[in-house]
DNA sequence: GCAACTGCTTTTGAAATGAAAGCAGTTTTC
DNA sequence: GAAAACTGCTTTCATTTCAAAAGCAGTTGC
C-alpha cells in the first residue's frame, strides 16, 4: 500500500505535488488569469516552455489538481479545470502573495492583485472560491462573478497609469 | 537595477526563493524541529543529502532567509538562525499543513503538529512566532516558550501510542 | 590518544530543464 | 476554396540540477 513518498508529512507531500518552479504559476494563471487552454497558459509572464507546460499539466491532472475535458467548440482544444483541491489553495496564494509583497522586490502591476486579496481578507477569498467553483465545477453562484474581474481591472488601471507616467517622464 | 528574476509577481518571486523540493523542508525542520546545525538538518525525515543541504543553506543565507553564525561552544559548529522573513512563513506553513492533511495521504504522527496548528489558529501561530523571534533573533518573550514543546510532545505521544498498538496487533 | 563528531566537498551517474523547431489536424479569413 | 493562423502538444539536443556515496581536515570528548 505504500506509495513512493519521501514521508507522510503534510508539508512534504504538498511539496511533492506543487513544490517546483512552475506548477503553482500554472495554477495562479488559471485562478487569477482565468486561463483554461494550453496556448493561453503558454503565454505566462515567466515564459514557460511548451514541453514543461505539457509535462506539468499531465502531472497536475494525474494528481487530481486539475481535470482535462474536450472543448465542444473546437475539436483540438482541451479545457483544463480546477478541482476543489486546487481552489482550496486560494488562501495559500493570498498569503504567499502578501509575503512576497512584504519581503521581495515585486513590481507594482503584478502585485496589485495580491494587495487587493490581502485587503479583502478571508471574506473576499471565500467569495472568489465560490466563483471558481461556479466556473470550474458548475456549482451555483449567488449573483454574478465579480472578484476576478475586479482584480483584473485594478491590474489594467496600474498598467494604464504607468504607461501615462512613462510618456510624461 | 534589474535582477535576473523571471517576473515581479509576488508568487513567482516567492517560488524563486523556496520553490523547490527541499528549502521549505529545511525551514520546517528549523521551525518545528528546533534544528540549528548542519548535522541535525541532515537527519530529516526525507533524507536530504549533504551536498543538497549545503547548497540550499548557502542559497537561503544569500537570500536573507537564514543567518549563519559561529557556535561559541564548538569551533567547527555553525548555528543557523531564522530571520523575520522566515518566521513570517509560519502561517503559510500552517495553511500548507492543513491543506496537505485534507487532500494528501499524510501519516498520523507526522501530521499531528499540523492538526494542532490548525486547531490553535492565528493566536497560536502568533505566539509561536514570538517564541521563534525570541529563540532566533533574541527578542524578549513574555513567559517561557511552550508551543514547540507542546507540538513535540503531541508527536511523541502518537509515536508511543502507535508503538504500543503495533505490539498488541 | 583515539573514536566520534564537525560542516561541508568531491566524484560520478542519472534525471530534469529549457529553447527551438516541428507536426498533424482544425478553424478562420478573404 | 485555398492560404493563413491556430490547436495541443512532441521531439531533439545541449545544459543544468539532483542525488547517493565516499571522503576530508579539522575539533572535541573521554
Amino acid at each position: 500500500m505504500k506509495d513512493d513518498h519521501r514521508s507522510g508529512c503534510p508539508i512534504n507531500l504538498s511539496l511533492e505535488v506543487f513544490g517546483d518552479k512552475w506548477s503553482l504559476l500554472i495554477i495562479r494563471d488559471m485562478i487569477f488569469g482565468g486561463k483554461r487552454h494550453f496556448r493561453e497558459l503558454l503565454r505566462s509572464q515567466e515564459g514557460i516552455s511548451s514541453n514543461i507546460l505539457a509535462d506539468r499539466l499531465k502531472m497536475l491532472v494525474d494528481e487530481g489538481m486539475l481535470t482535462k475535458t474536450d472543448d465542444p467548440t473546437h475539436k483540438q482544444k482541451a479545457i483544463y479545470s480546477l478541482t476543489e483541491m486546487t481552489i482550496a489553495l486560494v488562501p495559500i496564494m493570498a498569503h504567499l502573495g502578501a509575503w512576497g509583497r512584504l519581503y521581495l522586490p515585486v513590481s507594482e502591476e503584478l502585485s496589485i492583485r495580491a494587495e487587493l486579496m490581502e485587503t479583502g481578507g478571508p471574506d473576499l477569498w471565500s467569495r472568489f472560491m465560490d466563483e471558481l467553483r461556479h466556473e470550474h465545477l458548475g456549482l451555483t453562484l449567488d449573483g454574478p462573478p465579480r472578484v476576478r474581474a475586479t482584480l483584473q481591472a485594478a491590474y489594467e488601471d496600474v498598467v494604464a497609469r504607468k504607461a501615462r507616467e512613462s510618456v510624461v517622464a
